[in-house]
Parts: structure tokens; sequence; C-alpha cells
DNA sequence: GCGATGGTATGACGGATGTCCAACTGTAGG
DNA sequence: CCTACAGTTGGACATCCGTCATACCATCGC
């Protein structure tokens, strides 16, 4: 069955909805605020430590890419994942900027109780 | 009853997980885009034709609500939505102004609505 | 060739989500 | 007081989403 999804999306057909709903997830949040440092990473288990089965992982890879998001690189047995900074920027100013800004996360020390709001 | 959930949260228990999520929507990102005017804007179904019930229209103005994105005012038998600009501003730093920027939706963009429900 | 490793494909399952409908609350007007 | 209007509430329903488990494919090293 071909596969047709699983193509990467010209940037000009991926809408900011589309971006969104990918970014929607505590998970590829990460992702994509990890990818944002510009390089490539693989998607070897070992640095994306999530506590997350291997499936579960390709799946929110594949996500991101049908989404536009992100460039798969195969690299022999390995896989490297890359952000598509340029062409987002350039569709979307700003938002990966925002996206990646730390700023919103005061959490990010001790200083919160994280556990207080018991996410949805 | 008195549905705790139902008021407004505040800006520093909101995520930025939590607006994406709520804005990770057609019908929500508009009225968030709409919303940024800075105007307040009633929930009446004139200016919000979606072409959906009115029911539909108060689930999302709740899930925006939730979210910590917007701020309800009552006025009498009409309610009215405003954006909390400055906070959120304040708390995801260009994340609003990256929403509401339209660049220009080069090709289709938003026209890839034939106007079918098809969503869940 | 053969086993180990990195990643994908497929299917199942529980929970969340968007939509509609009908009934309800509360306010404004005559 | 009684009707019209603005919105909410709660339920029903179909779909979608995130997760796991197993099986599968491709590449590297020997």
């Amino acid at each position: 069955m071909g596969r047709e999804d699983d193509a990467m999306p010209d940037i000009a057909d991926v809408t900011m909805v589309d971006v969104l709903r990918a970014v929607a997830d505590p998970i590829r949040l990460r992702i994509v605020q990890t990818l944002a440092d510009g390089m490539a990473h693989g998607k070897c288990g070992t640095h994306w430590d999530f506590g997350l089965h291997k499936s579960t992982m390709t799946h929110h890879f594949r996500i991101l890419r049908q989404a536009g998001l992100t460039r798969t690189v195969v690299a022999g047995r390995t896989h490297t994942v890359e952000l598509r900074r340029d062409e987002l920027d350039a569709r979307f100013p700003g938002l990966i900027d925002a996206l990646t800004t730390t700023t919103g996360v005061p959490s990010g020390g001790t200083a919160r109780t994280p556990a207080s709001r018991s996410g949805r």
C-alpha cells in the first residue's frame, strides 16, 4: 500500500493548524524544542529517553514529518531528524522561536511543585 | 453545579502545551486570531459564523478560557470574550504574535476546507 | 550467511475530542 | 406575566489520538 502520507510535505501545503496540532503534545513539543538547536539528532531511543516504546517514538516522528516540521535523513541503519527551520521561519515567522523560548516554563527549576496540577 | 474547571486559570498554571492544544483547532485558532485585535467580541453567533451549533461554540469558548487564553465578561444577557494579551505575552513571548501573523497564505492555506465537517 | 541492532508496519485498546440535539437558566421588552 | 433571546448544561455518538506489543525489514559486523 503506497504510503504517500509518508513523504515530507511541501511547506506551502502546511497550514498553521497542522503545525499546531503536531506540536500540541508534550513529547513532540520537547522534540521540536530540542531540534531547535539546528543540529540533526538521531531517532535512537538513547537520546530521546521519554520512557516510551520504540514504535511510539516512530509514531511521533511521523506526525512531525507529516506536519512539515521535520526532515528525516537516512544514513545506513540509523535515521536522523532535523527541523526545517528556514522554511518554517519563512512560512510562520516567529512561531518556532516562540515555541522554543523557555521563558514560558518557570518550572524549569524547582521553583514550583510540578505535580500540583495533574495535567488532564 | 460548580464546575471548578470553569474558572479562568492563573496564568502561571498555564503550560505551553495547554495553549497549543487549545489553539490546535481551526475554529479556535480563528477565534484567537480575531480576538487579537485587542477588542472584546460577543459570543453571539452573528459575529462568529462558522456554521456550528450554539453549544459547540460554547464548548470552544470554554476550552479557550480553561486554557487561559481568554477572559469572559458577562454583561446582562450577552457575554463578551477577550484575549488575555498582556499575561499571555509575558508568559509566552511572541507566541500570540506568531499565531496571528498572517503570512499571506501563499498556496491554498485556509482554502483547504470545502466546508465539510470532515474533522472529528 | 548469520546474528545483532535501528527503525518501521500493523493491529488493538482506552481515553479524549468535536459535533449535534434537547432541555434548561436567566435577562430584556411589551 | 409571558414571550423572545443569549448562552449553558448534559448526554449521545462517531472519530481521532497516544500507547503498547508483536512481527517485520534493512543494515552492520563477524
